[in-house]
DNA sequence: CATGAATGAGAGTTCATTCAT
DNA sequence: GATGAATGAACTCTCATTCAT
């Protein structure tokens, strides 16, 4: 018994070296960079290797962006400190963004590309998400309970709020915002801006 | 002169061509699929060829981006028929939504894919969205200037419900909606649902 | 009589053209940089055009050459001003040794890359350096009248002054001097008394 | 330990066959025609395994000149049999003229090219020829031991002998001596008598 | 005279993945 | 459990050159 959570342990241990390895390749030099190759190279073993721990770059993907949803919805705990449901609800979304602004090729990684999501066809259940998505949707259920948003349900709440910071994010981290012709730092005070106007508005 | 016309409309006619091999590459086959060579095989080109009418792929991408802008900008001008200003923004909401929900590639190429934005860089300028983002700023104005919407200014009213047709249509295409556990069926109508209540909110 | 003139000096023109341009790319972009296209497109005309002039790239690198020892015999002619043939040789030999190592595209063309001798191939034989070989024959004849060389012909004599000056050209221009250790300050010493000291050592 | 000696032989062998196959290219087809995937042609691997040995093309070129300049320093063994040191420095300067004047294109490849000098930029060191060199540099050295040259110091000797030996060869192996009107047969004379005659120039 | 259009051939390089050992 | 070796399939891009007009 000792033996074989022992071998568990160990091999926990070498996808966790893996993941890491291939965390810091994305967030250091970038999506493109990041080839089974080289995240091989960064922890010394053969590409071959990381076959045996995962059956393709997929679930690889799929097991970093696991990691990334971890350090999400610590930012979210961390920012969460309100006891006024309705203020929780703008740390959590304030820290959302602010995550995105910082980090965006976790986010892009969480959040756009398509590749780490194959496996979820397959299983039809997103389960890195589940914690931070429940983090997220307990808030809400706590506003709604208590009559402070307006929407009919959470679900339709969930699904606006996380659209309008996705939205932000996702168009500023793809440069898409250059249509407004705003520096930097104008779109650093719009989008700010704009995410606490919109909670502002969604308040009963 | 008729001459020179007529090389100027065969040449017009090559680049449409080839705009629309990579179009169909992109709408059938995905982002991936598009490479040069195939594009060229497509049309029975040499890959060369396709190189004396764009430097690089880049300059091909955002031609074909352009494309794209100009039947997205079509949707909208057949949807947006109300007299009444805010109406009209709702339509053109809607068309925004539905044409990224029915052509995922192109709205990729137009709001997410960052290769295509490499010439933006280099110009300081998204030509390619200048009329389609006019229209719909002209709309958002005409509704401001009646006191139609609960905001400071048209940029921040802009930002605003971009962002939330964008980060809808965005998780929505990339399959992070499946966190929300609905049926395809239920998601289109929940998207619906949100977009309308958004507008509404944002009502005076 | 007139027009076939004119048009035999419009065509000179142009070739001169075309050799100015294609002169322009090696100075200054190196000699990988020369592509026919590249050089016809600084003279804002099409690749095709060039070919009305030149049947290959190797006809006009020749011609390239020929333009190079024009320059290179104008520098002998400037450096070549004392009245004593050992002095004058002497003058000769250094401003070769200073042109390498000044040029050392042009020095290339005209020394050590294949192509534009495909067409001394053919003919036999090399106009390009005719005048400019002349003008070092003739300062060693004079050398040799007046029993200055240790040297039993003259032809013995160009052959082992050329090949030392152009061995020092060439061994340093293309970075094989490296194995000396030495710097580029001293380097340049070092050639220089090499070349002073040969031509002591060859003198009667 | 047996395994780990023979994975190495094997290795070693690898390499060997990749630079026997890109010699073989460079010597029968010429510098130009040695690529990548033609050297892979021939030994019958993809040209990707290419990569698993060399990490570009510069590193394969670099490891073929060692084995030219292996070659060489064969060629000077062989041929420094004399006890005089004057007269081993004759032998040695003889068969390198000799080894120029018969493998052109392996001659290029240590005294011309740039391309394999790439990786010596990086280094700052010329390892390939450390030891052909260092021989050189011996015989040189004994010989001014001896007061056998009339030079100041053996870098001086040593840069103007072989700035000799490589024009000569150089100018031949490039066409150059065209201009010199002779035949082939005369050509081979002449040299082989500048050689000497340089020899017996630069002895006290 | 000049060229626009086109191309075949080829370059170096990288990738995810497999499999015998 | 780990890997060394290998690869097929791509990739973008450049070149000298031709030919109908």
């Amino acid at each position: 018994m000792g033996i074989i959570e022992r071998r568990e342990r160990e091999k926990e241990d070498m996808r966790n070296r893996i993941i890491d390895a291939a965390m810091e390749m994305f967030t250091t030099e970038g999506y493109e960079a990041a080839s089974i190759r080289k995240i091989a190279d960064k922890i010394e073993y053969s590409p071959a290797t990381i076959y045996l721990y995962y059956k393709d770059k997929d679930e690889l993907l799929y097991d970093v962006q696991a990691e990334c949803f971890d350090i999400l919805v610590q930012h979210f705990k961390k920012a969460a400190i309100a006891k006024d449901p309705y203020e929780r609800l703008q740390q959590i979304c304030t820290a959302y963004v602010k995550f995105g602004w910082e980090h965006p090729e976790m986010y892009d990684l969480m959040f756009t590309i398509k590749a780490p999501m194959n496996k979820v066809h397959e299983n039809d259940s997103w389960k890195n998400a589940d914690d931070t998505f429940g983090f997220f949707m307990r808030a809400i259920h706590e506003c709604m309970e208590l009559g402070l948003l307006r929407f009919d349900n959470i679900y339709q709440a969930a699904l606006s709020i996380w659209s309008f910071g996705h939205g932000l994010v996702s168009l500023h981290n793809s440069c898409r915002m250059t249509i407004m012709q705003m520096s930097e730092e104008q779109l650093n005070v719009a989008i700010i801006n704009a995410n606490e106007n919109y909670l502002k508005t969604i308040k009963k």
